[in-house]
DNA sequence: CCAAGAATTTCGGTGCGCCTAAAATATAAA
DNA sequence: TTTATATTTTAGGCGCACCGAAATTCTTGG
């Protein structure tokens, strides 16, 4: 059984990897704010027991073993995402903090009571895909809400869920999965945009339009 | 916020405490599992920070405020267990595990939502009362069913939860809490007795019934 | 009361994951 | 292409909670 230290690693190597491709000492160290001097080590560690691979001062790429048990806390985390939203009703901005922990010390048969309970979901409160028991990932085509034509209407699929702000931003405006947007206007200035949420209009800026991700309705 | 073996020795000091009076460094390095030097070393810790006072070679003894943590990590866990059981559908013998580990990532936050789905209740599914947030533990009056005397019915209030297999055992014969036992008659060769739970007659030992706690009815 | 024997504490040491500082290597600008 | 700069790794160390062994202190039977 892997330690929360080497789930850590693993998870966001894994994270970095989709998001960036390539994995460096420094973005590992960035995101888990540990000193690079530390991550390099571990890094090597790592390489050892077969997690991934490393070629110094390149780069690093999980295993397929590495992966799977990445996968594996990538599911945890967004299945106890779900149930502290749809169980014990927390809001969509505070659940990243308590699944941090909780994925970390959850059985295979509280994953699957919870996955029961749940009814088997398959995208997590911010629509990102929940990995299945057998390490499989369903990607879900989707664009950014800046990429979208004007006088279109899209449907949210998914929230960018890095920064609990804009989510608490988001979820203010009414801005939540699955609801409808159409896009009336694109400022050419600053790419700000005039959008309509049922009936409520209102102006967003093109930070917070990259985060949102969207589909044709 | 005190660490997790912090917070698991305290709880163990307060159990002990709680049922034989004194605590040693041996009792605690029992129940721990940690050796009597390491538990000699953190106790001697937990006195500088003020959790405890130790007599060297006699014993330690709570402080106010070590105390009060200890009852918070009780609270967390109790509500826990109730949670795995109400909510999530796990067997009486399978709780204290995972709770075990959930007790020490449980914010404030999480322990009011759980709190709150669960209805605020006063006692664990072993019957265990739950210390309220300020710190208060409710006594519960019972005595154990090898105290009952024959021919009277009683109501189960409490289970010993220190053995997963007992509480197995018990839950397979129907003994689960506020059950009602009539006593028919305790064997004098070996003090087992014989019981009714609804219409089904049966003997147990008396090593389960000195951990099942009854009251009169 | 005194000498085992039992319980407890002290001592020296370990593993782990982290750190800073220094050395090695890669990258980019002149 | 060379050199300055940025990135990564290595070296040396630290804190924490643990350990076994040895020293200390308590307890109890003779």
């Amino acid at each position: 059984m892997p330690s929360e230290q080497i789930e850590n690693y693993l998870k966001n190597i894994y994270k970095i990897q989709s998001v960036e491709g390539k994995v460096s000492t420094s973005s590992l160290s960035e995101k888990l704010q540990i000193s690079p001097a530390s991550v390099s080590e571990m890094v090597k560690k790592l390489a050892d027991e077969g997690s991934l691979t490393h070629t110094p001062y390149k780069g690093v790429e999980l295993t397929e073993s590495g992966k799977r048990a990445a996968l594996k806390i990538v599911r945890k985390h967004r299945l106890w995402e779900m149930f502290l939203v749809e169980v014990l009703h927390f809001g969509w901005d505070e659940i990243d903090e308590e699944a941090e922990k909780l994925e970390h010390i959850m059985s295979g048969k509280m994953e699957d009571k919870i996955d029961e309970v749940l009814g088997f979901p398959s995208v997590d409160p911010h629509g990102d895909p929940i990995p299945t028991k057998s390490g499989t990932v369903k990607t879900i085509r989707s664009f950014a809400l800046t990429d979208v034509e004007e006088g279109s209407t899209v449907r949210v699929v998914r929230v960018n869920d890095a920064n609990a702000e804009l989510l608490q931003y988001a979820s203010s405006i009414g801005l939540s999965l699955n609801k409808k947007i159409a896009l009336k206007q694109r400022m050419k200035f600053d790419n700000s945009l005039i959008i309509k949420i049922g009936s409520k209009e209102m102006t967003i800026s093109a930070t917070l339009a990259e985060n949102i991700f969207v589909e044709s309705v």
